[in-house]
RNA sequence: GGAGAGGUGGAUGAGUGGCUGAAAUCAGUAGUUUGCUAAACUGCCGUACGGGUUAAACUGUACCAAGGGUUCGAAUCCCUUCCUCUCCGCCA
């Protein structure tokens, strides 16, 4: 969220940024100030009158106490009529306050300044394309195909048991879920990131401070009987951890790490880029988040850039990374890098990470502050990347090690699945 | 799910209607002193939103799980919800 002593102090500013990110209502900047405006003011006023109203308490105790029962009651009458006045004020504020809350909650983060001009993911800008693309043999087809032929994946059955886009792994195709999520979260502990292990649901607050809530409301499975949402990213319930903290500035940076189921509804996804496990409602995920101080955050987001591209690497996939335009970027974020991996057999680039820094627009929501040298308290910073996203990578690798007798394993997961080859 | 107890500042923990934004202790922090991996003493030590200031100082209001109520006045009384603990039930 953004906070609006900001929009006060740049408007124009703010604005032009806004437009980066094609937010429509700009007029809601102005809005907003005035909105504070008049919430300033009220609150004068109400705490003017209060203040009264306390003094006035303290003194008709002092009176009882003395015995001086009729000059306590003229009291008591004065009070009563200021508390006249204390009452719509207070009713005025609230409604204010409520409306300032709903138009600050519909602005989206800020692009950074070296986001790209762009309104679709046409318009992302390639940063880096590495990695060799594999020549598959000439029989070779894409995992939707490998994973029937060799009973890795069962979509129908899934289906049965839940619905579309619940995939139901078998045997090593299981095996082989739970032996990259070990990879990934082993690779992002040794490079100093605490593990977690959430709950992979969470209340209405959490939803909120991430940014989820009110934006991707329809996007979540929402559990009414409890109000419990389920997560679609260990981000929401991993980042919420400090919410409602003020850290120390030797606790910073805070480097977690989490794997964790993800559910997403994607209503209004089809079509041939949702095929085989390239779109689901459910998949597993290892993601690695941080809290860092604001004049880190710059470096961070690429210190986890870096981290993500050495994982590609290990994994041997060809990759690239994109920097998405202001068009293309997520609602909380300030800047985002897309990875892609070339799947060969399809001839395409999936999305397996992608990692953004959100600055303080969930630390604000969430109120995560620390104490800076100074021992003055501020907003941290936080960002999150997917360390890795599991089924595309499953469809990567699945499809680029294939061969004309079965499909062979990255080096670095050989050790982990027990076996040189996957099947 | 049933019965009971409870939720106070970073921690422990006092406080059952006005003198409590909240004792005390510990932790933290600044300093003094003696000096050897440290002790003693002294000061400071919640957050949010306002006013004020170049910045401070200073100052108003709110907050003792959350929300509502009673009262001139609530951490303290009442109601609702959430959470924790103990016992019972159920159960991976």
């Amino acid at each position: 969220m953004l906070q609006v002593n900001f929009l006060r102090q740049n408007r124009e500013l703010a604005k032009a940024k806004l437009a980066i990110k094609h937010f429509g209502q700009l007029e809601l900047v102005d809005a907003a100030i005035a909105l504070d405006d008049e919430r300033k003011q009220l609150q004068a006023s109400f705490d003017d009158t209060q203040s009264k109203v306390n003094a006035a308490s303290k003194e008709i105790g002092g009176l009882m106490a003395k015995g001086e029962k009729d000059k306590a009651e003229a009291l008591k009458n004065e009070v009563a009529e200021w508390k006249k006045q204390l009452d719509p004020l207070k009713v005025k504020m609230a409604e204010v306050e409520t409306s300032l809350h709903n138009t600050m909650v519909q602005f989206p983060n800020l692009p950074h300044d070296i986001v790209p001009v762009g309104k679709s993911p046409e318009e992302n800008v390639l940063v880096k394309e590495a990695g060799a693309k594999p020549n598959l043999h000439k029989d070779a087809v894409p995992h939707w195909d490998l994973i029937k032929k060799y009973n890795l994946v069962d979509f129908e059955t899934g289906a049965k048991i839940t619905g579309s886009g619940f995939p139901l792994y078998i045997g090593k195709g299981a095996k082989f879920q739970r032996v990259l999520a070990q990879y990934f979260l082993d690779f992002n502990t040794a490079a100093g990131y605490t593990e977690y292990l959430p709950p992979f649901m969470v209340n209405e607050t959490s939803a909120f401070a991430t940014g989820q809530l009110p934006d991707k409301e329809g996007q979540m499975y929402h559990a009414t009987a409890d109000n419990f949402y389920l997560i679609p990213t260990a981000e929401v319930p991993v980042t919420n951890i400090f919410r409602d903290t003020i850290l120390k500035e030797s606790d910073l940076p805070i480097k977690m790490t989490a794997y964790s189921p993800c559910f997403r509804r994607e209503a209004g996804s089809f079509g041939k880029e949702v095929r085989g496990l390239n779109r689901v409602h459910q998949f597993e995920k290892v993601e690695i988040i941080q809290i860092v101080p604001p004049e880190k955050s710059d470096d961070v987001l690429n210190e986890m850039v870096t981290h993500v591209e050495n994982l590609l690497i290990s994994l041997g996939l060809p990759y690239r990374i994109l920097k998405l335009c202001g068009g293309d970027m997520g609602f909380a974020s300030a800047i985002t890098y897309d990875f892609e991996v070339y799947s060969a057999a399809q001839q395409m680039w999936l999305e397996v990470s992608s990692v953004s820094n959100f600055q303080a627009y969930q630390t604000y929501r969430m109120k995560c502050r620390y104490k800076d040298a100074e021992g003055k308290t501020q907003f941290t910073h936080s960002l999150n990347g997917s360390s890795l996203a599991l089924p595309r990578i499953f469809a990567a690798i699945v499809e680029n090690y294939q061969t004309e007798t079965g499909i062979a394993l990255p080096k670095v997961l050989q050790p982990y699945f027990g076996a040189e080859n996957l099947v």
